[in-house]
DNA sequence: CGGGTTTCAGTGATAAAGTCACACAGGCAG
DNA sequence: CTGCCTGTGTGACTTTATCACTGAAACCCG
């Protein structure tokens, strides 16, 4: 089940005991894992897919925090175990997804006893953190253009020319309202550099227009 | 030396062990703690005084991420040190701080021997987490004159009347440029509810724009 | 198939915020 | 007193957000 898993690091007694305490499960596309103000159950450790988490303003915007891939334990969730207080955030999966809920205790005894996942937790922590402060940065400080250009040149550089997307999902990617992407979107067609059409973004020759880190 | 700290928490050999392994140092407001780029030499732990975590965009524009107070563990060397990537931010010196390093060796020790270190480093990561997002809200959703409003009355119910800050700090503080803050507390002043001088903001009256969380 | 409903997208008007360029004022040093 | 540096004020303009619509495309269903 776990093929690539942090639980690999872990000695046979231990790995052998996790597995039997844990239970996978698929979840998919569009399932929600958690909702702002619930309480945390035990931690989610993805197997395999894509999560999104994002949070929602008092305004009713949403925007995407970060993403969840293979071997990622949600740090949000150790967060929300450890205080005691609900999610602020909200997780919905975006490719079929498999999941393992580390119950507490595990989890516990697994920080007790083994370096190896404890490093890989600090690991996962360390760049969640970093995730969040890029945002930051991108949020306050860069262009909605620049942004919007780099988000679909990211996909372009994943392969992906035609994109199965709303303008509204990609507001909520930036961050923004709906209107503003559908005119930013509207000036790159204009440029030749998107076709557009109903919930479709067919990539075709973006430019960058600033180094994409 | 360490009152109220984290470590009060460790058992006497491992506390015993852990205070000799560490020096206190006192540094003086404005004193840099580690600046973008730079690489981690250890994990400072905060024991009194106060530090702002701040980064700033290529734009050349900075924002103030968190601050650290007494008992905070600089999270974010945690991740520098895991990844030996260097710092993405920089930290400041705000009222004039007592901090000890501790080095690689003894943290993983301490993580290793201690379930309570370990769970105050959870909890110190849970806050920061939750700090970043928080953030992001605000920046992403938020109107500026209410952030402005809000941060002022927070020092506000802190018993500060008059700050003495130049709105250029102030923009820092909002990631905003530093003309906005100008407009803006003009537009406070001519309401009455501050009163402005070099460098200096005269809290007169705020009224509350929305619920302050 | 036609008609009604829902979801997406486009757009004008206006307000808020960011950017650029520069004027000017207060305080300090020589 | 005279510069000089730092901090503040402001006009002009661009970008982004918000509000209030319109119309188009897909979807459902009798």
């Amino acid at each position: 089940m776990a093929r690539h898993s942090i639980l690999d690091t872990l000695n046979d007694s231990l790995r052998k005991d996790t597995l039997e305490g844990l239970q996978a499960m698929r979840f998919p596309p569009g399932q929600v894992l958690f909702s702002a103000g619930e309480h945390c159950r035990g931690l989610p450790l993805v197997l395999d897919g894509s999560i999104k988490v994002q949070m929602t303003g008092a305004s009713g915007h949403s925007i995407v925090l970060y993403r969840m891939g293979a071997d990622d334990i949600c740090t949000l969730s150790i967060g929300c175990l450890m205080t005691g207080r609900g999610y602020r955030a909200e997780a919905i999966v975006e490719e079929e997804a498999e999941a393992a809920i580390i119950p507490r205790g595990l989890f516990d005894r697994l920080m007790d006893q083994s370096a190896e996942f404890r490093l890989g937790i600090m690991e996962s922590y360390g760049r969640r953190l970093d995730d969040l402060m890029l945002l930051v940065e991108e949020v306050a400080f860069h262009r909605m253009d620049e942004r919007l250009a780099e988000w679909l040149q990211a996909r372009a550089a994943d392969g992906q020319s035609v994109l199965n997307i709303t303008h509204q999902e990609l507001a909520v990617e930036l961050g923004t309202a709906r209107e503003v992407v559908s005119r930013l979107l509207k000036e790159l067609e204009r440029r030749g550099q998107v076709r557009l059409a109903r919930g479709r973004v067919e990539l075709t020759g973006l430019r960058k227009t600033a180094s994409p880190a």
